[in-house]
RNA sequence: GUGGGCGUAGCUCAGUCCGGUUAGAGCACUGGAUUGUGGCUCCAGUGGUCGUGGGUUCAAAUCCCAUCGCUCACCCCA
């Protein structure tokens, strides 16, 4: 048997490359625009950091993580998200002694242990930003107004933003309260995930989609009675900033994010496009994150999405992207005499910036013919004795079918203007 | 983790229900149709332990069992 990919894990072959440049392309330019800087983190972490950063009840901790020991027995875990990572570092290398205000942005690959289906890989990638230290409500607009610009640009429709708070340390355990009582004699009635998550987080039983639970849910009270002051200024305030660049939402008491960390604003934006997994991105305020990691409190807000969610919606709307411009001139040689050349005008070519290539394979002229055909080459140089003699080469326009002889000397030249007059 | 669907050539599939000669098609690939010229056409060729292992049978791609893989859904998430 052959060995195959690891479940859970895709290559991402060159027939599919441009949809990634695409996007890793427009994610910088509109990121950078912001003022977000990239920053790389290491692939994996000292398990400790997720644990204490993202929770120990949550999924993700709870059974998603690919932990390992090291040699010394130190647990490592590759990184389910990349949130935490980014904090550590900000805080490892003390990034707000230069701006107290530190704009970060990220892409890359996250690994969850879990079952793959439609839009859920083992390893998938994120883009992400992350802006800390204000508490203002109006940066945790401009991260939400960041992600659908990225989305715009992009050329993504039928998006929905989906908008919370989900309190901080002094009003979420009075809601906790709240729900807990609700719930309370109602419990024999809900599913067995939830009369755990009774005990652990009553918050996680708002977005458990069972009938029978839902319907309990229905009717249980809102978070909006029990936010604090504070929070619920801030909510207003997030609303009002959105409200004023015309941004649409949807204000969704259910929305639980799986992440312990979030505090105040959370947020997903759901696409139309996609089956059963249609959060392509998900984000929100983590205003303790900072604290639980070791570091002084830091106030944060941050996004995170799904790059193939994005890509499978991109190639849903049938979004046209830039492709590869593909080889310009192909060298064919016939005899064995030309190939030294053939091979110094490829690379002459090269160097002038146009992108060139040749047989590899000793194939006929016939055959170099079809090759440079099938890969709609516009252009192919053809070398062979007679040329040779001449220190020329033979010109042929691939779509016309005409062809003219042209000394050494003069190749790039000719070619050059040859590729500009039809804007190759 | 739990459940459904599917595994025949590089790709898309036919054949499986009702076992029977060397397992097929289209596309792709390679070569040819007179000297060193692509596309269109025609001809030929390469390529498959029918996912794997076992069982039933004179005979298995086809029936039975197991196993692996893919896929979709649940939990949850991006």
């Amino acid at each position: 048997m052959l060995v195959q990919v690891p479940k859970g894990t895709n290559d991402i072959l060159p027939a599919q490359i441009d949809y990634w440049y695409y996007l890793e392309n427009i994610i910088k330019e509109v990121l950078q625009n912001f003022g977000y800087r990239e920053i790389r983190t290491p692939v994996f972490e000292y398990t400790e950091l997720f644990v204490r950063g993202i929770g120990e009840t949550t999924d993700i901790v709870a059974k998603e993580m690919f932990t390992f020991s090291d040699k010394k027995g130190r647990s490592l875990t590759l990184r389910p998200e990349g949130t935490a990572p980014v904090i550590r570092a900000y805080l490892e290398h003390n990034l707000s002694r230069e701006n107290p205000l530190t704009k970060l942005f990220y892409i890359e690959s996250m690994f969850r242990s879990e079952k793959p289906q439609a839009g859920r890989f083992r390893q998938f990638h994120q883009f992400g930003a992350e802006a800390i230290g204000s508490p203002l409500p109006i940066i945790d607009a401009e991260i939400v107004v960041a992600a659908l610009f990225i989305f715009q640009k992009l050329g993504l429709t039928d998006l929905t933003l989906h908008l919370n708070s989900v309190g901080c340390k002094q009003c979420r355990p009075k809601y906790l309260d709240a729900l807990r009582d609700y719930f309370r004699e109602k419990k024999a009635q809900l599913c067995a995930d939830c009369q755990l998550r009774y005990e652990t987080n009553p918050l996680r039983i708002l977005d458990c989609k069972k009938e029978q639970c839902r319907v309990i849910v229905g009717k249980c009270p809102s978070i909006f009675k029990y936010l604090c002051r504070d929070c619920a200024a801030h909510f207003d305030a997030l609303k009002v900033y959105l409200d004023k660049l015309g941004i649409t939402y949807q204000i969704n008491p259910f929305l639980v994010r799986g992440l312990d960390y979030y505090t105040k604003t959370a947020f997903e934006i759901i696409s139309g496009e996609l089956g059963a997994q249609n959060a392509i991105c998900g984000g929100g305020r983590y205003d303790y994150l900072a604290e639980e990691l070791g570091g002084k409190p830091t106030p944060g807000v941050g996004f995170a999405a799904g790059m193939e969610r994005v890509l499978m919606t991109i190639i849903k709307q049938n979004i046209e992207i830039p492709l590869w411009g593909g080889i310009k001139v192909f060298v064919a040689v016939t005899g064995q005499d030309g190939v030294n050349t053939a091979l110094e005008i490829a690379n002459q070519l090269r160097s002038a910036g146009v992108a060139a290539d040749m047989d590899f394979l000793g194939k006929s002229l016939k055959a170099q013919l079809r090759m440079a055909n099938k890969l709609q080459i516009p252009y192919v140089l053809i070398l062979g004795p007679d040329e040779l003699k001449e220190n020329a080469v033979l010109i042929k326009d691939m779509e016309e079918g005409t062809q003219e002889t042209v000394s050494l000397k003069n190749i790039l030249f000719h070619l050059k203007s040859l590729i500009l007059k039809n804007k190759i």
